[in-house]
DNA sequence: TATTTTTTGTGAAGTATTTCACATAAGCAA
DNA sequence: TTGCTTATGTGAAATACTTCACAAAAAATA
């Protein structure tokens, strides 16, 4: 596939359709570990609830993965999809902020499992500063820029007090750093190229309260 | 407005303006506290990365809550959207699991912010079982169903192991909680008249990675 | 091998969501 | 009070996304 080809079929993916790929992947390991050979587009929804036809739409955009009468191979779709979301190889991450949300974040298995492999953590309290935190040294947020690119850091995640989250991520992108999963309840600045996705744990309480209160008919989860 | 009106509404806003009221919701309590008394759906729309018709349709839902030439009161819209939101009072809410994830949520201050407060914790794990934990006692899982009908529990918080969140979840329907929030990476089989949610932490890292690999242009946040 | 069944891949149709654009209303200034 | 400016609220238009429906291809069956 050349680059213009590339660029091409990506304006025409949505955020949508590149969240159930992270769906349809979770679901094809749990799959491979219950030796299944092959999944019809029909049986793939069913367990994520969705419809067949938004299945093998998604998948369409990246190529025909399938078999007619037969559906997709398990080991070699799920393949496809780490290739396509680019799990296929490991993202050197540091972690910022070694709070309450940080510590959860730096021994979860989830992660590791995906290739996102934490080797660098960060933090401002003197008490955290040195000490060993799951295997990796804290280092002091001082020395934030260098420290990333000595590692080639490539991806950050950020769990710090909203108060300070901007003037952190300032120092993030000047170090070159391009991607940012940001989990502070606050909008950030960045460039136009970078990356910035927002985790907002609350969001999804608040939807359930709304249907709650707005006596609302669940229709399937997100 | 009568129930029939409020399902009419209920019929046309989508998931996506449920969750952008909370990225206003967020907005308007930072402003408020900027002392800001009013502010245009152009202004808002800029803090959230959104256009200013989004802004003005996701609320005409609700109803007119701005003054022409003037735009919004703050301190007012802001309430407007609690109601709306249903985060105007306060949830009881249980914590199940108590591990790295779990302990992070026990601790997490937006959560309370939002009215949603974490009176109870659960744990299969006798270390912890009886152990105060942020001035709640944990709870044994074994006596779930019972311990959440007797307190009044609303809303759950799920955040055990994927292999046995089913298991519990069917407890917890069992005792009568229409409303979860699951943090657990798999798909949970519920009723039609229960609430689910999934939280999925790693979503967001593979939309990172495969804008990365893909060369994606960023466009805004989420 | 021929026939039936299954299931993909995909244009077209159908929905849903977002943006446009403007009438309307309120503030503000003189 | 009049005219100018600002900004809402909302149908209509434009986009985006999902589902339909079916030809085509491969597997299964006999």
């Amino acid at each position: 596939m050349t680059f213009s080809e590339n660029t091409e079929i990506l304006k025409k993916v949505s955020e949508s359709t590149i969240h159930r790929l992270s769906l349809y992947y979770r679901s094809l390991s749990l799959l491979e570990k219950e030796n299944f050979e092959t999944i019809s587009s029909k049986e793939l929804a069913k367990r994520e609830r969705l419809t067949s036809a938004q299945v093998r739409k998604d998948l369409s955009f990246f190529g025909s993965f399938g078999t007619r009468g037969l559906g997709y191979p398990v080991n070699e779709l799920k393949k496809k999809i780490a290739g396509i979301l680019g799990i296929d190889r490991i993202w050197k991450v540091a972690l910022i902020g070694i709070g309450n949300i940080g510590s959860a974040l730096a021994s979860y298995k989830e992660f590791t499992r995906q290739g996102f492999h934490i080797v660098k953590l960060f933090d401002n309290d003197q008490r955290k500063i040195g000490s060993n935190h799951k295997g990796i040294v804290v280092s002091d947020i001082k020395n934030l820029a260098q420290e990333l690119e000595e590692d080639g850091i490539e991806l950050v995640v950020l769990a710090v007090p909203a108060t300070v989250a901007q003037y952190i991520v300032d120092d993030v992108i000047a170090a070159g750093v391009k991607s940012i999963l940001n989990f502070a309840p606050v909008n950030l600045k960045v460039p136009d190229d970078v990356h910035l996705r927002n985790e907002n744990m609350s969001m999804e309480l608040e939807y359930l309260s709304f249907a709650m209160v707005n006596n609302h008919i669940p229709k399937r989860a997100k």
